[in-house]
DNA sequence: TGTTTATATGTCAATAATGACATAAAGGAG
DNA sequence: CTCCTTTATGTCATTATTGACATATAAACA
């Protein structure tokens, strides 16, 4: 099983998510499509990991919500307990600064611009995500502790917010270098 | 032809390199096997991109050294001018942090330990690409400019750099909160 | 002298990930 | 009533990436 899948699950001990949800709950964390997450969800159900029930919607299309089963945690349990793959990074915009001698201060001050344009909406969503996760919750974020449900939204949004944050003072910082 | 191609092309306007070192140079900023990368500048040879010579060494095996091409630099500019993808992380830790809570503090605190050691190397390995890029200059590095040779890897160091205290700050915090 | 490590280049099968194609229900805008 | 967007699920061909296998030179070490 690749790490995806044990993502898939992880999102699952939280909250039972249709395909279409876990795609969007697990996006801002590890970038994937449906066309990826939908066959990795067949083969949990079938590997006993994960179970579904039909959900009929009025306002929607009827949709498949998973579950995670007790098989399921064991293997998570097992995954978290394995030595972790190290982080990667691709980003292109970092390939093209690298030789951005080559095209003039003009375009590479608009590459930039649009690059920033990109952190500040995924700042605005960390906000939102961190502002609902204080609404869902009986006590302040900063006091939440391993044991409380919301702890590992919590880190991982806080840990996304100081990334976003460390790229627009890069950007700010790259902005007076191509004054 | 792909993100990757055009890093590597990146890297030969500045030094005509192997693809042993492509490869050193280019995993910092974009992760990526040899066997990816000999057959990207096989291609890229065909096209005319690139050219090498070989280079017979008495204290190490022989090698091929690339050089881009005029071709090359305008298939470089061409790729520049384009939209840019968005960047791409994929962190397996932070998906084992979103269930953190499975299992206990100790585990957990030991987790964060080795991947703060891996941090703290990445630093380190920064900290002396910054210390030969300033003995390689005779500006003092943070009066380069986009005219500059070095100052694409200056500007990405710092990127790096940034990154990764950010990250070695969220370890920190994670920390105290599983103490 | 044998062993390990770093340098150096390559191929190939398997896996991971994307992009295109396909379908469909429901809401809203015009 | 039609078009567009969002929600929702899926398949499949292609591309990107990794991991395993393969070979070879040279230094360092025991």
């Amino acid at each position: 099983m690749n790490t995806l899948s044990y993502g898939l699950l992880s999102l699952l001990t939280k909250n039972s998510r249709s395909g279409y949800e876990l795609m969007q709950h697990i996006q801002p964390f590890w970038s994937a499509k449906h066309s990826q997450i939908y066959p990795l969800l067949a083969q949990l159900e079938q590997k006993g990991h994960v179970a579904f029930v039909h959900v009929l919607q009025s306002d929607k299309p009827d949709k498949k919500v998973y579950s995670i089963t007790e098989q399921g945690k064991d293997a998570l349990r097992g995954w978290i307990a394995e030595p972790t793959d190290e982080p990667v990074t691709r980003d292109e915009l970092a390939l093209k600064m690298y030789c951005i001698g080559l095209v003039d201060k003009e375009q590479a001050r608009n590459m930039l611009a649009v690059r920033e344009v990109y952190y500040r909406k995924k700042k605005e969503r960390f906000n939102t995500l961190m502002d609902k996760l204080q609404q869902g919750s009986e006590k302040p974020l900063d006091q939440l502790e391993i044991g409380d449900d919301a702890f590992g939204m919590y880190v991982l949004v806080h840990k996304a917010t100081m990334k976003v944050d460390t790229d627009l003072y890069w950007c700010e910082w790259m902005k007076e270098k191509l004054k």
